[in-house]
DNA sequence: TCTGGGGTCCTAGGACCC
DNA sequence: TCTGGGGTCCTAGGACCC
């Protein structure tokens, strides 16, 4: 059976979340902000209309967003991952397979369905998505991923889709490449995209139409991939089961620059924390680690930056034990006379906490720890992240990461949640 | 004053082994 | 002077994604 992939895409997704709780956001420029407010990381159509980039600095951008009276919001990531959970569920009454691909894409496998139907199936997903959880989605349909992408690009520009394209075994294939900057083809980024100009391929048919072994030869078997992928030909499957990940880490600027030691662990043992609670929700521990701090590469200060690796005897994911080791690596990166903006932590081995390594001179964890932590994550999961943590973990300090324009927590307290009414 | 934070995959080249 | 060949593992760098 001929396989046929649906990406379901939600529009300007972080914006679309703050509009379904705030009416006054609707029919007015918005724009999301980064951490520590930042730059520009999700826009309204309006805001875009007013010439607003991904990743214009705010501070460049006070003149337009006053004049037009811009709504500015800090971002809510708890708040647009609850989200995220009900668009899925909404989609997984469409598709029994289905892959998470990230906060706002999800593809489909609609194998099976005929083709005749698949447009109509298209906006029904649409329909239901946009009823029940308020957020608006562009829907694409073809008989790759490369395909599905490129069809649902073209469905949230042309007017003439109304957010539904299918491409599938369409006569008007030809002509939707053609009309698909080769810039804009899923894997191609800013140095494929100036090389193929530069070589005169503009456009997705002229990507497809090149020479294989050209391709190649300059763009390695992913771009050999993404040519098969517009020929129809499916290489790159539905991954509905997520692999598990290589690499956690966890780095976020300051909100303001630190220069005292004291305050440097301080933050060191809260993002060490941070770590631990990521790889104890996903399972793993840290065998490796990498701690790395650095002053503010866009300021005029004396620059400094120095990473240190830390090895674990055992692996682990107890916030304590890294918590110290990460503490004592700060101490000795930090070097009095800089002023520090962020701090990186980057576990690069790990190993499943069921199948820890286990050392010849090191006790294993004794069991009574591991239960107590799970008790601790189950309280911190209910009662709010901090409720229960180490001494060293601060949750209120100066250098944090500023969010000054965040919208209420919606979705994402126990108490006060309001109903949404959409439709 | 204010400039994001996560990730992945692929390749080439060096070290090392037999 | 001639300077194997195949295999593995690791790392750094470059490309990409959202």
């Amino acid at each position: 059976m001929d396989k046929i992939f649906a990406l379901v895409d939600c529009n300007n997704f972080y914006v679309s979340c703050e509009r379904v709780f705030d009416f006054t956001l609707r029919d007015r420029p918005v724009v999301v902000l980064s951490n520590n407010d930042g730059l520009v990381i999700a826009r309204s159509n309006e805001a875009k209309a007013l010439g607003f980039k991904m990743g214009d600095a705010v501070f460049q951008m006070h003149d337009l967003i006053k004049e037009h009276q811009v709504a500015v919001m800090s971002s809510n990531y708890a708040f647009y991952y609850d989200l995220c959970d009900r668009v899925r569920e909404v989609l997984s009454h469409f598709s029994p397979r289905i892959e998470k691909y990230s906060i706002d894409e999800c593809f489909l496998d609609l194998s099976g369905i005929a083709k005749e139907e698949l447009e109509d199936y298209g906006r029904r997903i649409k329909a239901k998505v946009e009823k029940w959880t308020g957020i608006p989605v562009s829907v694409g349909i073809g008989a790759t991923k490369c395909l599905a992408k490129l069809a649902n690009k073209l469905a949230k520009k042309s007017v003439k889709a109304r957010g539904v394209l299918d491409v599938y075994k369409s006569p008007h294939l030809e002509k939707a490449l053609e009309a698909t900057d080769v810039g804009d083809l899923w894997g191609v980024g800013q140095a494929y995209e100036g090389m193929l100009k530069s070589n005169g391929i503009n456009n997705a048919l002229e990507f497809r139409n090149a020479p294989d072994h050209w391709v190649r030869s300059r763009m390695t078997v992913v771009g050999a991939r993404i040519q098969s992928e517009l020929k129809g030909v499916s290489c790159i499957g539905l991954e509905e089961i997520p692999p598990l990940q290589k690499m956690v880490g966890t780095a976020q600027g300051f909100g303001m620059l630190i220069d005292t030691l004291e305050e440097l662990k301080e933050a060191a043992a809260t993002y060490a924390n941070k770590e631990a609670i990521k790889l104890r929700k996903q399972k793993q521990c840290v065998k490796e680690l990498v701690v790395w701090v650095q002053t503010n590469s866009f300021g005029r200060d004396p620059q400094y930056g120095n990473k240190a690796e830390i090895v674990f005897p055992v692996a682990t994911n107890d916030p304590s034990l890294i918590i110290k080791k990460v503490v004592n690596a700060v101490e000795m990166l930090y070097k009095k006379g800089y002023r520090y903006k962020r701090i990186g932590l980057n576990a690069t081995k790990l190993e499943l906490e069921n199948c820890v390594q286990e050392h010849l001179f090191v006790k294993p964890e004794d069991t009574k720890r591991q239960n107590l932590l799970r008790v601790v994550d189950q309280l911190n999961e209910v009662s709010g992240a901090g409720t229960i943590r180490t001494a060293s973990v601060v949750i209120d300090a100066r250098w944090m990461t500023r969010f000054s324009k965040q919208s209420p927590h919606y979705t994402t307290k126990v108490k006060d949640i309001p109903i949404a009414r959409v439709g």
